[in-house]
DNA sequence: AATAATAACAATAATGAATACTGTTAAGGA
DNA sequence: TCCTTAACAGTATTCATTATTGTTATTATT
């Protein structure tokens, strides 16, 4: 019998933090947003209830931006786009590739491919108006 | 091991409404006493806790007036009036004859006592000055 | 070196089984 | 008849277990 999950406070927080922002918050990010309402909050768990949310489904990694890592309670494949400048992480609705991708990998390769993420980088309209530059390289 | 006593809101309940009133109260007076804040409070569990805390010391019985047996918080000994009229209980806290009767019947008898209870009945200031009887034999 | 992330461990809090307590109903007693 | 007790199923409390958290130190990454 595996170790029973339970129900806390502080996980239920973390969870609606992700869910209610479209931000694609860091840890640091849920960390200083939940402070306020719970004062006894600590960094480890906020790391411990992404990785926890991540492994069972329920959140996704949107990768690495500026060294720290990014995530999204839309968990279906869908697109983004990263500013190269000041981080921001935005969601491309209308840049769904279908499964064309899927299929050429899966057939040129002969691989099972069940989805796909595909990442944009660059500078978003706010920092490309204020004539910023990337602080960080962008890879 | 012996039966562990656990807590309960009716339990406690019970307790405060003897101790929050010097009228030695019976069952039913508890009983209506509490239902306005306890809507599910049975007359059983006011039995049962008012038979419970005798046993423990918490309240002393002061005897069956007019079929309905009355409690008192206080249980240290000390006398009492019954009315025949209306069946009040009174404390006599000046009528307290000391030990002088516990030490007599301890010799005349050999017994070894350790308190006593007086208890007068009458009619009390009120049903005498409306010039009523008792309704029920005071024995 | 500086910051993000993980590991270790004691302190805390949630869970579930055991069972004391209560509500209800029926039966006993004065 | 009315006051009180008994029986029993349903409810609520307790407590041991252990998942979760806070803290601190350590590792990884840039």
């Amino acid at each position: 019998m595996g170790r029973a999950v339970r129900y806390s406070k502080k996980r239920e927080a973390v969870l609606s933090a992700i869910q209610g922002t479209d931000c694609h918050p860091s840890a640091e990010w849920v960390y200083q947003r939940l402070k306020p309402l719970h004062p006894d909050l600590s960094l480890g768990t906020v790391y411990r209830n992404l990785t926890f949310f991540r492994e069972n489904g329920l959140i996704q990694s949107v990768g690495v931006v500026q060294g720290q890592e990014r995530f999204d309670a839309v968990v279906s494949p869908h697109s983004h786009f990263v500013c190269n400048c000041c981080g921001t992480v935005l969601d491309l609705p209308g840049i769904e590739p279908g499964t064309d991708l899927d299929r050429t990998v899966s057939r040129q390769y002969g691989l099972a491919v069940q989805g796909h993420k595909l990442t944009f980088y660059g500078l978003c309209s706010s920092c490309a108006n204020t004539q910023q530059n990337f602080k960080e390289e962008p890879l």
